[in-house]
DNA sequence: CCAAAAGTGTTCAGCATACACCCATGC
DNA sequence: GCATGGGTGTATGCTGAACACTTTTGG
């Protein structure tokens, strides 16, 4: 059988980033409730789908974003959080290129559309809470996890990571420690080869861990 | 309304904890699936139930516990975890004195015991991972939350608390480091209260902050 | 040989650890 | 006055932060 669980629901938080604008996705609603109104995407979890799948399928239909790395944040279960019945959301978050994707809003969403983070205004449900919770998860995690993956190439030099860790976290991090941070936490490991075609010297590449 | 929600529920990891000996609360299930069998005490959750209100109102049905002071540890949905339906659960912990409470075995449970946690055979379900994950997360936040609330009377001198670390963590500690590590991180305040009617000393009280 | 980015090592400060003795009371 | 548990301060090592110069290539 695949029909839904109504009471359990999945929220995506994806992050826009780039030139140091962040961004966030957001979809025009094409249901009620909050017909019409700007929220994040998300939607009603299978049957049969584990919470991981559903959270990609949901993006995949409402956003044409698929191919993501996405993490578990939170869950959000107040009783309500959700003006017609009882559902207890899970908030996943990806950071990505937001020039990457072509937009494609499908099921369920009359629009999908970039906003800046800041001067966002009230979302319905609990989104402003989830967008806020998502982004200090984000900041906190990053020297962790992979959460990075989606905004590097496969293969990219140390300082092309080092540029994004500053303007992310709007910061500037020197680039011994930084180096010898993310070397020792084994977040990455440095690959035989370098680039090429370059004017200037050329640079070892190194590849994300999963962990 | 006051129906179930099908397809979530709340699972309670109860440590008890004395003489250093850990121990968890398990249920003999009065139901299928797994009927007969040790569980941990868990149910579903109501339609305008709070999740801490369900954690706290299942525990005192099958168990008699009541009134403690309950951390949400994490969420399990694997779609395989629970094999008559879709479940996700909830996962709640927490610590307390085996013999503080009397045990109840209320609606849906045919018995209530304390096991010794080592030793702990298959349990249905995933609740053996569910124990793993509750111990672990209880062990990386006892410095940070007071978990410890319910095995302290509510005043205490410091060396009562001293010894419930290293009991619980099985390692040794340093008096002099445990006291300048809890004071400055604000997990006690000091009352201007001493203990009487002791044979030494009087020492002074303090008091968990519940932050 | 010059410009441009890549890469590397050492010093310093702050925090967590290790450690031993004096204090207040009851008997 | 002595036995019992209560309470405190200092020296040390380690980890994370600050900081500047040499290296490699293309043109």
């Amino acid at each position: 059988m695949n029909e839904i669980l109504p009471n359990i629901s999945i929220d995506n938080a994806i992050f826009g980033f780039a030139n140091g604008e962040l961004k966030i996705l957001l979809i025009k609603r094409d249901k009620q409730p909050e017909l019409d109104r700007w929220s994040l995407p998300g939607g009603y979890v299978y049957y049969n789908e584990n919470m991981d799948d559903a959270s990609r399928r949901l993006l995949h239909e409402l956003t044409g974003i698929s191919n993501l790395f996405l993490s578990r944040v939170d869950v959000f279960g107040d009783t309500d959080r959700y003006p017609d019945r009882r559902v207890i959301s899970v908030l996943y978050c990806a950071l990505v290129k937001p020039e990457q994707f072509e937009l494609l809003a499908g099921a369920h969403a009359k629009k999908v559309k970039w906003f800046e983070v800041k001067g966002i205004k009230k979302l319905p449900f609990d989104h402003n809470n989830m967008i806020d919770t998502a982004l200090s998860w984000l900041r906190d995690e990053i020297w962790r996890k992979p959460v990075l993956i989606n905004l590097l190439p496969e293969k990219f030099p140390l300082n092309q990571m080092h540029d994004l860790f500053q303007a992310f976290l709007h910061e500037t991090i020197d680039n011994r420690n930084f180096r010898k941070k993310v070397i020792s936490q084994e977040l990455v490991e440095r690959l035989n080869e370098k680039t090429t075609g370059g004017k200037q010297r050329p640079a070892y590449l190194y590849r994300l861990k999963r962990k």
